[in-house]
DNA sequence: ATGAAAGCGCTAACAT
DNA sequence: ATGTTAGCGCTTTCAT
């Protein structure tokens, strides 16, 4: 059927290895006999069988990347940039989704799936903590997200607390004082909503602000809807704010619009500031002030880290496990200004 | 290292042909024998090498996916439509980025990596009529986005022309004159932009409407900020206008935008209408009226289709290649009401 | 109902 | 500088 080293051996008259060894650049070849294997190559339209390489070699060059959904424009965005980080690499990606399901993500770790693959990046949703020994597996592994396992792997991740509290001082700075929150989830401490709401409270309290419970939306989903239901509870509940801190895009976004809808315009009278910087907030009416993460260098970071373990002659001689955090900056677009 | 079939067998007693068995679910087994099997496979944690599964069965279970890119809204859902059918079926989606790049997607099609995969769902975007021959290739292939091409292979499509006049009635009907179109391509005949812009004039005429060139923007790349551009063009043009008809839903975004920030509301003073029904078109500001053309089932189709050829006994016994185009309709919302 | 043996296409080890 | 051989882990004949 397929053309096979055997052939090409056959017709440039000489062994399968010498063919082999033109394939792979080995260096000890005559000339006369790389050009005829060439040719041979060229007239047969010869491409090397990378699964019966990948049975030989033990690797793969495909990596598993598992974000829990492509509709959700961060991870669509942060899928394109690990695949191009990837590219680069010359390694290809194979993308699945969890749909953040705790049960999907188990399976997911243990599926013969991966054996097609050298490795995996995986951005988890549902598992906790006591899920833990579940991420003890044989094959290298990079996580992205919130750091809610004990050490013991490459993690990539951003500076949560850090970033919605500067977010936070940015609104405060700008003169904003009753400053509502639209995403949070309730009881969460380790967790992106956890530690973005954290962040807000070190900032309120350095600034000797209450911390008032009634201006905080809750949200399970982090999408448009979520935000825009979150945005309409706090609105019911009659406490007054100037600005909306959305623990992401989609969420501010689902927030701003709800606000316009109740007359209420941004940001003469509320300010909005997101998290993510998605393509779109630049693009939003108006446009949204928010937090870049530092997405493209966490793919780019995740893709490297889990390239290193892959190349590992000796695994053991690599450097320990470790924490990498991106960092982060203020997009100052319309929907908050600098100052009002 | 990794623990084998031999491995399963030595401990289980058995031939490894029997262990094999077990694992295909061969129905002629004693149940004492599968018992024994199953507690070997158990107690060593075995799991099947794919890739040799795959080198000695010719099938991967893997597809290809080639997209422009994955931070085009549009294709990010596409793809996450893609892999949910994908899974659906058993199979996993590895997923390329082409850049919209002619030559990259040349490269694509010829890629040793293919052999990793069973076959491709291709959405070209670059490639051209005279690019033909190039997608005559020896794997199962089918085509996304427009026919561009001899025939000859399974193609998923929409109904761009039908949609977009459909588009376009729909302003007609509701009492607008004189619509705007943002995201033509110069010179264009086949192609979603050239097929959305026809379907516009076949309305138009349908209605003893003049086309004016006036009020025709146009813009290569289809994201926010070409649609904005676009929109600046016509207004700088001074042409009069009552309603636009965004190419896609970004441009209509962006074109939304800028006709706010030049004080003209929509919809009262400008209906704004788009194309593809994108998540966010539910909760732009104000949402957007838009063609929903059939993504959702694009994908499954597609997944079908190629899985069909895979999974083909006699290759030349199926059905001749086809042209399958999604259902469309309009779904209204506050840009574009029914009624002005 | 189970086993023995061959071989998918390639790379690696060892020859020469 | 090139050839020979073995074997990656599995499925598939072919036996029994």
């Amino acid at each position: 059927m397929a053309v096979t080293l055997h052939d090409v051996a056959r017709v440039a008259g000489v062994s399968i290895k010498t063919v082999s060894n033109v394939i792979n650049d080995y260096p000890h070849i005559r000339p006369a006999t790389k050009s005829r294997v060439e040719d041979a190559i060229a007239e047969l339209g010869y491409q090397p069988n990378l699964t019966a390489r990948s049975l030989r070699s033990g690797r793969t060059g495909a990596i598993a990347l598992a974000v829990p959904d492509l509709s959700l424009p961060y991870f669509a965005e942060l899928a394109g940039a690990v695949i191009a980080a990837a590219e680069a690499a010359g390694i290809v990606v194979l993308v699945e989704q969890t749909g953040g399901d705790p049960r999907r993500e188990l399976e997911l770790l243990r599926s013969p799936r991966l054996t097609m693959t050298d490795g995996l990046i995986f951005s988890p949703l549902g598992i906790e903590q006591s899920d833990a020994a579940a991420l003890r597996v044989s094959y290298p592994l990079v996580l992205l997200g919130e750091r809610v396992f004990d050490p013991g792997h490459d993690h990539v991740s951003m500076h949560n607390v850090e970033a919605a509290r500067a977010a936070t001082e940015f609104l405060i700075a700008s003169g904003r004082r009753r400053i509502a929150v639209v995403g949070a989830h309730e009881g969460e401490i380790i967790g992106s909503a956890g530690f973005r709401l954290q962040g807000y409270r070190e900032a309120l309290d350095a600034a000797g602000l209450d911390y008032d419970p009634t201006i905080i939306g809750y949200t399970a989903p982090w999408h448009r809807s979520g935000g825009a239901q979150a945005m309409r509870d706090i609105l019911e509940g009659g406490s007054p704010f100037d600005a909306v801190f959305g623990l992401n895009d989609t969420l501010a976004l689902g927030a701003m619009r709800v606000l316009q809808e109740t007359g209420i315009r941004v940001p003469s009278d509320v300010s909005v500031i997101g998290f993510d910087d998605l393509d779109e907030a630049e693009y939003s009416i108006p446009s949204l002030t928010t937090v870049d993460p530092g997405r493209r260098w966490i793919a780019d970071t995740a893709v490297a880290t889990l390239l290193r373990r892959i190349n590992a002659d000796d695994p053991d001689a690599l450097p320990a496990p470790s924490l990498l955090l991106a960092e982060y900056r203020i997009a100052v677009r319309e929907s908050a200004p600098a100052r009002l």
